[in-house]
DNA sequence: GTCTATACGAAGATAGAC
DNA sequence: GTCTATCTTCGTATAGAC
């Protein structure tokens, strides 16, 4: 594998996601990804031999990984400020894309592949859920939440923000995440100062 | 129009909802929800005339009036009761088709339409998303809680069930609905006690 | 009014030329 | 290793027979 290639790769991944977000899962064909990423269609399926379901999975870790980052950064600072981050994180997708992009993982979690059984990416989607209602729930336990409580309030944020990013897209107005915002922010203080 | 065609219209466009509900929208194609009705695709065209739009656009405004009416209904014995029934409501459509179903709204709002103006269909869900806000503010701010927190509440629950919704999906699982149930249970008791 | 047959485009995927 | 050309299937939509 050259030094191009792994770049072209993770340009299709990255573009995967940003079209899985706006279009949703079905609607985003490997044609519109490779063409996204100036790759002939053939090149796509020398990269990802699994075809769409690798690439799709791949999109959704990916999301994962990235927003995973910035919310172990900015839980360094507290849960609140962990919250705000991931909050403006995905305001600004929101927000700088004309309210076309929202969450590829959410996509995912909404569209039923067309085979029976465990689809890849449906199975990174709820890791990838998981994964951020955990670093919200260990921040809020470290912060002296009790462990049922803050499992159940990291859900209930995660849930909530992918669920407001929505109404925002359809809306095509950033007022449900500011109030969402409000609201959960007063929460988790309330929680914490318990 | 004949008394049966009034039926066949309302199977389709009440399969349509379903449909939508489980694969997505733009994998939820006429001449499925055609078979699904058992009704020849024609058949589709001659009720909606305006094609896929037009019967998308009634799934969602079929399932917001359908929600709505039960919101209502419940919400007169109280905003923590109202709230249980939502709830109920759509835990009942997850666990029971075996977490594939979800809500058709929320699939309109995630997936982008190919053409590049206010597709209708994004606008009634917006609508849809709207007007169970508004029953569920109207309702808090029945049991004192101030006008402006009670529709960043309602705009909360409704966002976080949506949400929560898609996680029990891609989990497999009705435990994020169980423990977003709580803790939403819990915000509104709080709020209306004030 | 109901439906069959079909036009036309685009999807996923692959074969095989370079 | 990279990409073009193509196979097959399925999508929306319509024309026109009953």
């Amino acid at each position: 594998m050259t030094k191009s290639s792994t770049t072209v790769r993770q340009r299709i991944v990255a573009g995967a996601a940003d079209m899985m977000s706006r279009r949703g899962l079905n609607a985003t064909s490997i044609r519109e990804t490779a063409k996204h990423a100036r790759a002939p269609l053939g090149s796509t399926y020398h990269y990802f031999p699994e075809g769409k379901q690798q690439l799709v999975t791949e999109a959704v870790r990916y999301t994962g990984e990235w927003t995973a980052a910035s919310l172990r950064r900015e839980l360094e600072a507290g849960p609140v400020a962990g919250l705000g981050a991931f909050l403006a994180l995905w305001r600004r997708i929101v927000v700088d894309s004309g309210f076309r992009a929202g969450c590829p993982v959410l996509a995912v979690s909404v569209e039923e592949p067309p085979t029976d059984e465990p689809p890849a990416a449906l199975l990174a989607a709820a890791d990838v859920f998981t994964e951020w209602e955990n670093l919200l729930a260990g921040s809020l336990r470290e912060h002296g939440v009790e462990p049922r409580k803050a499992a159940q309030l990291a859900t209930l944020v995660v849930a909530a923000v992918e669920g407001t990013v929505a109404m925002c897209r359809a809306k095509r107005s950033p007022q449900p995440l500011d109030d969402t915002a409000e609201q959960l922010r007063d929460l988790i203080l309330a929680a914490i100062t318990d």
